[in-house]
RNA sequence: GGGCCGCUAGCUCAGUUGGCAGAGCACCGCCCUUUUAAGGCGGGUGUCGAAGGUUCAAAUCCUUCGCGGCUCACCA
């Protein structure tokens, strides 16, 4: 039967309802157990009256008798209506429902001949009628297109979704709760910046009406907790959305979820312990040990972590030594050598970096922090006290992936104002992922930042690792999709 | 944005060399009071992603477009 013709029965149905004075969506329905409940506490519940509310999942008539699945979000329930319990007008009234119907149901559990805890039915209510097929039951949701734009039937159909998500929210919850527990603040920060900041990314551009004013969401929350930290707190974190127009992938949804802290009197070591520490806790705490497979691999996250300096990987993973290389045409050669063609206008370090992305980055399987950057690619950075040329940032890898980016952060105006000016040059040369120029930022560090050390988590990619998915959409409930022709300019 | 792959019934999928559009589940009708992918009998419900083109004939071949997946580019 065509869908339109199968919603056209359901409609039949529930105007039939309405004939019969039974109101297909009613307010509420007062639960006193849960299907997994029920069955974890059958010894104690055996006989016991109880009224369970799910949706309808799998119906097995047998004439005067039958049996069903109802399924609340503790799982799923078998349930068993019989003539001589539920008498011959409710029995009539079940063998009209659908696969799909939400119920509240009155009964008494026992356990069946062959051993399966079941609510024997005495009465029910249809508290929604739902009006569309789902998807099938054996074979479920595979689609990934209808599982991302129907995220609702996806969750319905795939128990393994449904778990990966309780635990991003586990996740979350747990970050939190290692940070309050360490004494950090948590904070809210402008999402609409008029400046854009912190990262080297393009963003969204959006216009407030009545100031007449464009504004930015934000690609980080950086430059306004350092502000805080200028305020007076001394151990502050974000732990919200970020936005940035670029490319979707496997790993990048223009919208993602970034921990973002700053602690005052520290520096880029501190911030390399509180990242272990934190990945650690969420590791165990979720999985139940440090030894984790990720993707058919395996990965132990047992502290300490490797520690490699930005130069000794790119010397590993390419055989040249760029710390001392002074001129970019050298550095260019190297480049071609190994089959890379940098842009002609790249500096010295930009064409490192597009080495050390291609060639060291994807090595990085086993927790790894790559330390002490060269300055030019971090400009909101503290130089090292030895080496001018280089700065205090680190970033962790895992499985080969990028998970967070650390500095013991810039806090010397005067620098700071030279090093947005040089990023300015780079926009000027049509750069448009190099930093704009913030005087108020600068203003902030001119009243004096205490030193301070910063360390970014991207939570989509750590949530990867945990429910061992490839894909960032497998984390995000909602990933953005291109609209469909049909559902373009609808007003929407 | 580039490369490769996919799009057929509500869902999961077949569809050969171009020759009547198929199966299972779901759904509809009938039978069945302990089943569990319940069972038995009967019923096919479709803009083959869209638009052009080639052909006596297109789900199938060609072109363009749309959406998605993987991957590359970029990042967290």
């Amino acid at each position: 039967m065509a869908q339109q013709d199968l919603k056209e029965s359901r409609i039949k149905k529930l105007n039939d309802l309405i004939g019969k004075k039974i109101n297909p969506y009613p307010l509420k329905y007062d639960v006193t157990h849960k299907a997994a409940e029920i069955r974890d506490n059958f010894e104690k519940l055996e006989k016991a009256k109880v009224k369970i509310a799910g949706r309808l999942m799998l119906m097995r008539m047998h004439g005067k008798s039958g049996f069903g699945h109802v399924k609340d979000d503790s799982g799923k329930i078998q349930i068993y209506v019989a003539l001589n319990f539920i008498g011959e007008e409710k029995l009539a009234f079940f063998k009209s429902l659908d696969i799909g119907d939400i119920l509240g149901l009155e009964g008494e559990v026992f356990k069946t001949h062959t051993g399966e805890i079941t609510v024997n039915v005495f009465d029910f209510t249809i508290l929604s009628k739902s009006l569309l097929p789902l998807p099938e039951k054996w074979h479920g949701l595979s689609d990934v297109e209808v599982r991302y734009r129907q995220r609702y039937l996806d969750l319905i159909i795939n128990e393994d979704v449904r778990e990966s998500f309780k635990t991003r929210s586990r996740a979350i919850q747990l970050a939190r709760s290692f940070l309050k527990e360490k004494g950090f603040l948590e904070v809210e920060t402008p999402m609409m910046q008029p400046i854009y900041g912190g990262a080297y990314a393009r963003p969204f551009i959006t216009h407030h009406n009545a100031l007449d004013m464009d504004l930015y969401l934000r690609i980080a929350p950086e430059l306004y907790l350092k502000r805080l930290i200028v305020g007076g707190f001394e151990k502050v974190y974000e732990l919200n959305r970020n936005f940035r127009n670029e490319g979707i992938s496997t790993r990048h949804n223009p919208e993602f979820t970034m921990l973002e802290l700053y602690q005052a009197y520290a520096d880029y070591n501190d911030m390399m312990n509180i990242c272990e520490d934190l990945v650690c806790y969420l590791v165990r705490e979720i999985k139940g040990s440090l030894e984790i497979e990720y993707q058919g691999q395996k990965l132990s996250l047992n502290k300490p972590w490797k520690r490699i300096k930005y130069f000794d990987a790119l010397q590993q993973f390419t055989g040249v030594d760029f710390s001392k290389i002074k001129d970019p045409e050298e550095a260019r050669s190297e480049a071609k050598k190994m089959g890379f063609e940098p842009d002609p206008k790249a500096s010295l370090w930009e064409i490192a970096n597009i080495l050390f992305e291609e060639k060291v980055e994807t090595n990085l399987i086993q927790p790894t922090f790559i330390m002490d950057y060269p300055k030019e690619l971090s400009p909101l950075a503290k130089q090292k006290p030895d080496d001018p040329e280089l700065v205090e940032r680190f970033e962790p890898y895992i499985g080969g992936r990028e998970i967070g980016n650390a500095f013991s952060e810039l806090n010397d105006p005067l620098e700071q104002r030279k090093r947005f000016e040089e990023q300015v040059e780079k926009r000027k040369q049509g750069n448009w992922e190099a930093h704009p120029m913030d005087m108020d930022f600068l203003t902030a560090l001119e009243y004096g930042m205490p030193p301070t050390g910063g360390l970014g988590i991207g939570m989509d990619r750590i949530i990867m690792l945990l429910v061992d998915t490839n894909s960032i959409r497998d984390t995000i409930l909602f990933p953005l999709l291109k609209p469909k022709a049909e559902e373009k300019g609808d007003g929407a």
